[in-house]
RNA sequence: GGGCCUAUAGCUUAAUGGAUAGAGUGCAGGGCUCCGGACCCUGAUGUGAGGGUUCGAUUCCCUCUAGGCCCGCCA
């Protein structure tokens, strides 16, 4: 968890205590789990460890927990610091230890929230490791799916996560412009164009049935107009690159209506044309993890926990899939990325082992490479299953669902629940749902605040910190209540939540936290008037109000949602 | 046949092996002459089935049931 001082500080106090008096014991600190408190009135931090050691020394949790709570206060008393951040630490049936913060650090947090402002979360703890996320690289055969739409969100989601905590992030789109879907999609095209010169050719049984084939088609410039009249080898590279680049715009298109940009394009078959594939598979010859069997090269991937050997280069010469994936994550470690994030489908599942034992036969350690599965999208529309068919044409792209349902909306949608989950992604409820969204509750939540300055400002309270100073705000602020304190409470989790979701790399964590926060504050709200007779009480509650809004902004910019201050 | 993912309220879902399983939506009621009602309050409905490990299991293990996906010298 958190690398803060006040954390940091925390855990070697609870440590030294267990040292201390019980030194029978072998605890090591990562044994010590001190998290943040799942309920408030469990306080702000919270350790199980009285579990550990009763079963440990068989004893009573009770008693453990009453003798640990005892040397606790003790260490504690010896630390000034701790003692100035600390109101009470309780043990509670039936083996919990629970600390609560006190009212000087909380005004303090609100404080470095406003000074803070978008920083506040962020830390540098990743100390600008270069790490990156490839996702989406859907095949550049038509437009994007809902399912690469969930890549999408969560991958762009997770690269801003890392790049808050201070690493060096990556976005990259692996393009699978090489093989027999390109040469499909590039004879797909062919037809098409001979068909809009009013020839008689008929589209291939497997072709890309699409409209937007035909829309490629009618993009072909005048002068090529009649160069291709027969399906060649000419014809084959010009309609193979021009598709690609074609469809590739479209993505792109679609990639930028939704917020996400890429950092880099590689291509398989720039990887091809350099050598790389070559050079990657000679490289592995010559550690002896290839050999030939049947006229093929084979990888010898059962030495690295693959069920069987893998083809590398076919008996016709020509590589596999896995060749060129190969020569692109040996090309991304020579690159200098330290760690490498995967997104893909469900159905790439059973290739995870063998990529892992290329990697690990590259000499790269497996766990730099983490292949996270993305569960599919289904898209319904009333209820009923919406057949998603890149070949047949028939398909929701995600563009469209941009279009009825909105940006933000969609966005949350996709990542609003756990990776490892089915999506069902219903259109119609998702329309219905949209007016009542719960984006819209997290963002009317800053909205309200926003509008509440404006209030404020006619009222003749200005709240900014340039016209307050740190500590004339610590002292306005010791007019919150226990209620807003609870508020406070909640936004001081904020850097820890940050933490979780990359650790478990789950954007939807920071979605849970948000909806939690926005719910404290809409209630509140509609408990308390912020804007009242007595100054001082009305500049505190203002401070609070502002910190709760910045943390949700920060929130929302981390997944992509937009946060305007009128709705 | 082998493997991966999933199963929580009518629906969509949350919970590093911990405390009373938490929300939203829907349903039944109620709340601004007021800083934004895209809001708030009250109520009922619960871990697919059966075993095991553990002080403690929605979480880990086994069996079963149901759904999705994969198992090529395709990409």
């Amino acid at each position: 968890m958190g690398k803060d001082e006040f954390y940091t500080n925390l855990k070697s106090c609870l440590e030294r205590a267990i040292r201390i008096h019980f030194p029978p014991i072998e605890i090591t600190s990562s044994d010590i789990e001190l998290s943040i408190s799942r309920e408030i009135i469990y306080g702000d931090f919270s350790t199980n460890i009285v579990f550990k050691i009763a079963s440990l020394l068989k004893k009573d949790p009770a008693e453990i927990g009453e003798r640990l709570k005892r040397s606790i206060d003790d260490e504690i008393g010896k630390d000034v610091f701790l003692k100035e951040n600390l109101k009470k630490v309780e043990f509670k049936a039936p083996g919990f230890i629970n600390f609560f913060l006190s009212q000087e650090y909380l005004y303090k947090t609100v404080v470095r929230i406003i000074s803070e402002g978008d920083s506040f979360g962020g830390a540098d703890s990743g100390k600008g490791t270069a790490v990156q996320i490839e996702f989406v690289s859907a095949n550049p055969t038509g437009p994007l799916s809902i399912a690469h739409g969930r890549q999408a969100a969560i991958g762009d989601a997770l690269a801003n996560i890392f790049s808050f905590l201070g690493y060096e992030v990556n976005k990259e789109y692996y393009v699978n412009d090489e093989g027999i879907q390109i040469d499909n999609l590039a004879k797909s095209i062919w037809v098409r164009y001979r068909q809009l010169s009013g020839e008689d050719v008929e589209l291939p049984a497997d072709g890309y049935k699409g409209d937007y084939i035909i829309e490629v088609a009618r993009k072909i410039p005048a002068p090529i107009k009649d160069k291709h009249s027969d399906w060649n080898i000419q014809a084959r590279e010009f309609f193979v690159k021009f598709g690609c680049d074609e469809m590739l715009k479209i993505i792109k298109d679609d990639l930028e209506k939704f917020g996400v940009r890429f950092d880099t394009w590689v291509s398989q078959s720039s990887l091809t044309k350099s050598g790389k594939v070559k050079e990657a598979i000679a490289f592995l010859k010559k550690r002896d993890f290839i050999y030939e069997k049947d006229s093929a090269l084979w990888l010898r991937s059962t030495l690295f926990g693959d069920d069987k050997d893998r083809v590398v280069v076919k008996s016709d010469g020509s590589f596999t899939y896995i060749a060129s994936d190969i020569a692109y994550h040996k090309d991304k470690y020579e690159r200098g990325f330290k760690t490498l994030i995967n997104l893909w489908g469900p159905d790439h599942h059973g290739y995870i082992s063998r990529l892992k034992a290329a990697v690990n036969a590259l000499g790269y350690k497996q766990e730099t490479l983490k292949i996270l599965i993305v569960q599919l999208a289904t898209l319904y529309r009333d209820g009923k299953i919406v057949p998603m068919s890149t070949r047949a044409g028939s398909f929701i792209a995600l563009k469209e669902i941009i279009d009825e349902v909105g940006k933000d909306v969609a966005r949350f949608f996709f990542l609003n629940r756990g990776l490892d989950s089915h999506l069902e992604f219903d259109l119609s409820l998702a329309k219905k749902e949209s007016a009542e969204n719960p984006v819209y509750y997290i963002q009317y939540a800053n909205a309200r605040i926003s509008s509440l300055r404006e209030y404020a400002k006619d009222s003749g309270i200005v709240m900014t910190l340039d016209s307050l100073s740190p500590e004339a705000a610590k002292a306005v602020l010791k007019n919150l209540w226990e209620e807003e304190l609870v508020i406070v409470r909640m936004l001081q989790q904020f850097p820890y939540i940050i933490i979780e979701s990359s650790q478990n790399l789950e954007p939807n964590t920071i979605i849970v936290y948000l909806q939690t926060l926005a719910k404290s504050f809409h209630q509140y709200y509609a408990k308390y008037r912020i804007i009242g007779s007595v100054p001082d009480i009305s500049k505190a509650r203002i401070l609070m109000a502002m910190a709760v809004a910045a943390v949700i902004k920060n929130g929302l910019r981390l997944l992509g949602v937009s946060f305007p201050d009128k709705m």
